[in-house]
Parts: structure tokens; C-alpha cells; sequence
DNA sequence: CGTCATGCCTAGCCATACTACACGTCGACC
DNA sequence: GGTCGACGTGTAGTATGGCTAGGCATGACG
């Protein structure tokens, strides 16, 4: 019964790898994907249903600008750059996810409770 | 508008942190929220509207077991404490839980990028 | 010719966190 | 006596957003 529905990733934190991704360099849809791949070493894979709608919802945010052009390969494909409001943007989700994990963090590391 | 809409915690943390909290002790929904809200020093805080449902979705699960009783000052409340199979459960996320900081941490450190 | 990798996209489902509210008891304070 | 806050539980309704599962087009390679 359910084999394993695990879920990959977590509400939120797709748009943090997404900027994140696209502040070192201007990619493509497809390349981010794998770029998070790799930079993970495969700990975190981006399903293309959940990668695209989301770099639709950031364009039209106002986080990321599109402008198609060519590959290495000759293709056409969309590239997706920060805007200045991604960036900032950016900052947010990392302070955010920092306060996440840090509160998260003391939780899990709470063994034993004093009065 | 949409004035602010900024949400506190993520799909998935808040069963895990429900759960760790319990494992340390049995404790009624009302307790839950404050010791999370201690325990993290603040960083986290669950609403109610949060955290009931969420408490109803664990017992449905099997991971929580509930019973009415008093409290330190003679009121009832209920109290819920981990089944065997919420302690598995508690396992597999935080495994889950290792896996994402992980590689999420990989990508936020990835300053340069080499060929 | 078939199949795979590259590249983009959408519809629809579904889980779940949130706001806002409602209800009840108790103690303190004016 | 009335009101306010903390305690304690709960619901309805909404919105977000990731997922599965599909479709489409090109080029390389067997």
C-alpha cells in the first residue's frame, strides 16, 4: 500500500532555488533543473510540472525577466534572469529560511526539557 | 494588493514538529503551540487554526493517540501522545526533513560555479 | 525508422497552512 | 456586576503551490 508518495520538495523553497540559481547566471527552463540536480548531487530534483508554473508565477511577479535565444546547442529556449526586485526578493526567502531552519533546528535538538 | 501575505511555516514542518515535540511528552494541543513557540525562542509559532487541524489529520494517521484529562489547573483538555506508528513516522521525517537542509544548503553555498 | 535527450507547456488534483470566527471557563481587576 | 485576558477546543472557507500525467517540437543516433 502507497509504495512511497513522498513528496520532493516543500511549499516555498522552490522559489529559493530558483532565485538562488539564477543569481550565479542567466539559464534556461530546462537547465535549471538540472543545475539543482547537480549542485545537490541529486538530493533535490525539480519535476518540469512543478519548474515551469513556477518560473511563470516569478515572471509574472516581477522576480524574473524572459527573453528567448539560443543554446550552446543551437536551440531556442527561454532564459530567465533576476530582476532587481528578484534580488531582493532572494534576500527575503533567505532570511526567512534561515529563521525556519534555525527554529527548526532547536526543536529537534531539544532532548530534555528543564523547568 | 495582497497586502502581506506572508506565511510562517512550510508544507511538512509543521506534522514534524508536532511530533518531536510529543516525543518528548504527552501534552494537550493548547501546550503544543506554546512549547514550540518556547522551544524555538520564538522563531516559530503556530497559530490554532494550524494546529488543531493538523492535530486531527495526525490522530486520523494513527501517529497520535488522544485523552481527555486535567490539566495542571484542573481543567480538561485533551492530550495527545505518539503512537509506535507516530514514532516511525517522526523517523522517516526527520530523514526527510536531513535530506532537503542538505541539499538546500548545497545550492544557497554554491557561490561559483566551476566547469 | 524508432527512440532518446533536449526544450517548452497545461489541466487538474490534492494536501495543507492560513484568516477569521465561534464557543466555554476561569481569575483578576475596576 | 461587568469586562477583560488567558486558557482551551474547534470549524469554514480560502489560497497557495507542488504533483501526476499528458502533449508538442526538434535533432542526433542506432
Amino acid at each position: 500500500m502507497t509504495p512511497t508518495p513522498k513528496s520532493d520538495l516543500l511549499q516555498g523553497t522552490l522559489d529559493l532555488l530558483i532565485l538562488k540559481t539564477l543569481s550565479l547566471e542567466a539559464l534556461h527552463g530546462y537547465a535549471i533543473a538540472q543545475r539543482i540536480a547537480l549542485s545537490s548531487r541529486a538530493l533535490l530534483q525539480v519535476p518540469q510540472g512543478s519548474l515551469y508554473p513556477a518560473l511563470h508565477r516569478l515572471e509574472n511577479k516581477g522576480w524574473l525577466a524572459a527573453e528567448w535565444d539560443q543554446t550552446e546547442t543551437g536551440r531556442e529556449a527561454k532564459f530567465y534572469k533576476l530582476t532587481r526586485k528578484g534580488r531582493l526578493q532572494l534576500g527575503l526567502e533567505l532570511a526567512d529560511w534561515k529563521r525556519l531552519t534555525e527554529g527548526i533546528a532547536l526543536i529537534l535538538a531539544n532532548v530534555g526539557e528543564p523547568s
